[in-house]
DNA sequence: CCAGACGTTGTT
DNA sequence: GTCTGG
DNA sequence: CCAGACGTTGTT
DNA sequence: GTCTGG
């Protein structure tokens, strides 16, 4: 599901949308953001609204490291989590409790398994509610996190090193013909919850889950350009061909399967 | 997620 | 085929 | 008690 | 870290 994604919209505009404090990082535009990069995540901290850059691909604290110091030899990095099992997972019940957080994106990458093509979903623009209405074409959305901290026992000098993690869901209607699992989006009016600022119980976070789908969200086959990780520029985005674009289907609700 | 590498001994 | 790297 | 696993996606 | 298995 999702292993690759976008987003190019600045640090500033971010901080707006999702009312972060502080000065937020710098970070350029990526159009092609790949694990265990580094990547913008808005969660709490000092019961405060921030944005900072973790390590895409959670880390479990306690994890072991190799001679490098990397976390976790050999074994794949932890980019997703499923939402229906979160909250008991071994790696992932105390993130659940405790660190939840949003992942900032304005697009995300799907392919095609049998021909490796990539397809680009996005907001398509008409389709308030956005975090500030009709955000228009490619507007920046949220995926539903959570991030732990790992210190590499081994390197006690080491900053302790901060990750995350996306959370997973069933495909909607859109998606279906190519996964079935999609990332959990989250609605403007569900962020609040899931960071943690309104008290939630653990219904109301299951419930805050369930709120999650990809209304107004459209499908566009793209060029093969953003299979390599090293390609980061709006090549990316190109679409594969005039000829086959794949229709908005009116019927489409953005609920899930 | 896809792309790309996938090995050794020894010397610098 | 399988593992690593980004 | 300690040791060992803990996860995902995808493919079969 | 936390949970399971022995």
């Amino acid at each position: 599901m999702c292993g690759r994604y976008k987003v190019t919209t600045p640090p500033e505009a971010m901080r707006q949308l999702f009312g972060t404090h502080g000065v937020p990082p710098n970070f350029p535009p990526r159009y092609n953001v790949a694990p265990t990069q580094d990547v913008p995540v808005v969660f709490v901290e000092h019961e405060q609204r921030v944005l900072g850059l973790m390590r895409w691909g959670l880390v479990p604290a306690g994890s072991e490291s190799d001679a490098q110091g990397k976390p976790r030899p050999g074994r794949p990095p932890l980019i997703n989590a499923r939402s229906e099992t979160v909250s008991s997972a071994g790696p992932f019940r105390n993130a659940y409790r405790a660190r939840r957080c949003l992942v900032p994106a304005d697009g995300y990458y799907e392919w095609d398994k049998t021909t490796t093509t990539p397809h680009l979903f996005r907001r398509r623009s008409g389709f308030p509610p956005a975090p500030a209405g009709d955000g228009g074409e490619g507007a920046l959305f949220a995926f539903a996190g959570l991030w732990e901290e790992w210190q590499d026992l081994k390197r006690p000098d080491i900053a302790p090193l901060r990750s995350c993690t996306v959370l997973t869901t069933r495909p909607s209607e859109l998606v279906a013909p190519l996964h079935d699992r999609m990332p959990v989006i989250l609605p403007p009016e569900s962020w609040a919850v899931w960071l943690g600022e309104a008290k939630a119980d653990h219904t109301e976070l299951q419930a805050v889950l369930a709120s999650a789908g990809d209304t107004g969200f459209t499908d566009t086959t793209v060029s093969k350009h953003v299979n390599a990780h090293g390609n980061d520029d709006p090549a990316c985005i190109e679409p594969a061909s005039d000829l086959a674009p794949i229709p908005p289907s009116p019927r489409d609700s953005g609920r899930l399967l």
